[in-house]
DNA sequence: TAGATTGTTAATCGATTAACAATC
DNA sequence: TAGATTGTTAATCGATTAACAATC
């Protein structure tokens, strides 16, 4: 079978999210237009590769002028799923949890943080960011009053796959880890992760640097 | 002209830094042996594909074995650059900076925070996280004397190129970018630049639970 | 030895790039 | 029209995978 018209690769997908965050930047300065290779000078790639990379969205370029800043950032957002609101939690009220809750970017991208839980009898009833911090154990029927879409996962390495579980049992489809240890979905295909590990991104800089 | 022996692709080293997260946990386990299955299960790979990563260290393997735990996490420490001290400052000491200075992952990859900087005089002067909160105008000869490796850059998307163009100027070879916006280094080749976007890692997250 | 697991090959798959016809 | 820039092709490059001989 030959490829769809929709599958987008997945090196794709990134690089969208990226030039999003640039066409946004050009949209608050009032620019109507921007050609293929402005947006890769700003990223460091290659014209080509973004006109490919727009070709997926289902053309909305001009030839000989370049393509509307607007209509670029309505056609990624359809996308990556993002021109409509995305309800998530924060699991976690530690150091880096507290840091996300004030964390305006999320909200810029139609991430709405609607919830807060701990499993530490300290935290719960105390705000953060505006929220009420929960106990874990509520969190299963706070979802399935709430409708949350997505969860921030920003526990101890130790406590990653248990609270996971729980995560998964309230019928979350989708976490990002912080959590410093790979977890698993117990149920095969339902909840998908995504992992974010803030040293190794330090790792994959260093090793840039020495080479 | 061929590859040379110790040239490592890129997707190579992310996995590294992965698999050396799992093999530490199984350090601390007292687990002396691994075979390649194992990590593959863990990270949700192919075994093959682990195997040929690992090949990238200089064959440590034994057949029929699998390998020692504690030789591979010396081998991509030393393949990282991570099997000695890198000196770290950081640059913005905002909501996500201060959560920065308490992150224990670095430390325990060998990464040492050794200095904070802000512009802003209310800050400057102040302790976050055991370090003194230093003007940004200090961070040249602060660098000069402290002999840094790294920056974390976690200012403002407006203020990123300006405070960029300041690491640069006091040689500081990489920099890990917070800030929601593409900062080019200024001088060709110097300064190695690795983009972290939250929200971004958010969107990947809600483009892979839409399809 | 028999069983297990690596190291490596070759095939496949996916991503990047240069080039240029199409066309605004 | 002339100039500019897209959209797309085809070539290249890089990454993944299955399979299995080598060997502990």
């Amino acid at each position: 079978m030959t490829k769809s018209r929709n599958e987008i690769p997945r090196a794709t997908v990134t690089r969208l999210a990226f030039y999003l965050r640039e066409l946004q930047q050009m949209h608050r300065a009032e620019l109507a237009n921007v050609r293929s290779q402005s947006i890769a000078e700003k990223l460091g790639l290659k014209d080509s590769q973004v006109r490919k990379d727009l070709s997926c969205l289902g053309t909305v370029g001009q030839r000989g002028v370049g393509y509307r800043v607007d209509e670029l950032i309505q056609n990624i957002q359809h996308v990556l799923g993002t021109d409509r609101a995305w309800n998530v939690i924060l699991v976690g009220v530690g150091n880096l949890g507290r840091a996300l809750t004030g964390y305006k970017g999320f909200g810029e991208q139609g991430f709405r943080l609607v919830g807060a839980f701990d499993s530490d009898p300290k935290k719960i009833g105390h705000k953060v960011g505006g929220l009420v911090i929960q106990d874990l154990g509520s969190l299963a029927s706070f979802a399935s009053v709430q409708a949350i879409d997505l969860a921030i996962l920003a526990v101890p390495a130790t406590a990653a796959q248990s609270v996971l579980s729980v995560i998964e049992e309230a019928n979350i489809s989708g976490v990002l880890n912080f959590a410093p240890v790979a977890v698993r979905p117990s149920q095969a295909g339902r909840t998908i992760v995504q992992e974010v590990d803030l040293a190794i991104e330090l790792q994959r800089l260093a090793f840039s640097v020495v080479r």
